[in-house]
DNA sequence: AATCTAATTCGATAAACATCGAATTAGATA
DNA sequence: TATCTAATTCGATGTTTATCGAATTAGATT
């Protein structure tokens, strides 16, 4: 399974209307997966299923048969805010498309900066188009547009201009995009 | 198209990490198809289709070739607040609505917890209505019920005995709703 | 043990969706 | 007209997901 983004998964568990109403029988307190079946009018293995979805996305905490929202799960999903691990990524970087989506969240930011170079590569031709080519910046700006893709902007900003994507001023003062890259 | 339908599809679409990404570029200011598919390395017939499904939900709007997003047409989404009024409400009477439209989130959590004795019964009255008539709760189950409103569960809790909408063993151990209220 | 209910698993079928090659259209340019 | 590029449509394929009948398990009760 190539899913272990809990965001997306979380956002596909609310992009079902059987299973917003097992989320809402359980707002109104419904407990054990027979009542929800019989509220809804749906058949207690299809409650199961879905149970068992929202359990592994995190919204619902089971005990002794009883089923309830967790609301804290769902908060920080909700600020995106996962402690997530990102294993795997053992493969070789043949192609950029391969990459971004490997290091690339859903939301557009990064999930961690490669140490292989060539990845390295890949990700900050992505980045250095956020920039364009004819206006400079300030420091703080460019730290500003940078924090979109991953908050370590000091570690992305030297990356840029250490490999020629970005110059800057001697004293720091402004950068700029450079063509080629 | 009704309002639930098109929250749902709202929520399909970001249910799909490449249409996230196209939403990522446009953010960035891409404006083409073409712009858009080179930089996420993808062919511009699938960017075609993203942006066909972006813009059936409402979230993409399209100019002359240029494509970007209707910021005010997600904010609705996002709040709920698509034309449509909120059915639930719809049967109370004028001042409760209003009471009910000033205290309660999008969310249906409440913003706080009225001091007005008059506000805080219509809130009691629609907090209430999560128990059952013919069910006993345990005061664990009624904060974890109650945490849906307001993290100040024991509040609720004590509002909702002392004006009569629930009642409770003398050990605290049993709650129950009282029908009228 | 026999039975009852709630919960879970299995497996087949169908519907929905993503993916991609390839062809087609529309508009601009030469 | 010929040509180029951007945009769009078609259709075949494979993958995922939903849906449901049916059987099985687990726990409690008799």
């Amino acid at each position: 399974m190539d899913n272990q983004n809990e965001v997306m998964d979380f956002v596909k568990a609310m992009a079902s209307a059987e299973r917003l109403r097992v989320i809402g029988a359980l707002v109104r307190g419904n407990a054990t997966q027979k009542q929800i079946a019989e509220q809804l009018h749906v058949p207690v293995r299809d409650v199961f299923q879905h149970l068992a979805f929202l359990s592994h996305v995190g919204v619902v905490r089971e005990e002794a048969g009883i089923y309830e929202l967790d609301e804290k799960a769902i908060e920080k999903l909700a600020r995106g805010q996962f402690e997530g691990t990102q294993p795997e990524y053992t493969d070789q970087p043949e192609d950029a498309r391969k990459v971004l989506k490997a290091y690339l969240n859903a939301d557009g930011t990064l999930k961690q900066i490669p140490m292989d170079k060539k990845k390295l590569l890949v990700i900050l031709t992505f980045v250095v188009d956020v920039f364009e080519y004819d206006a400079t910046y300030t420091e703080k700006e460019v730290n500003t547009i940078l924090r979109r893709f991953n908050p370590d902007t000091a570690a992305l900003r030297r990356y840029l201009v250490d490999h020629g994507f970005m110059a800057r001023e001697g004293d720091g003062s402004k950068y700029w995009r450079v063509k080629n890259g």
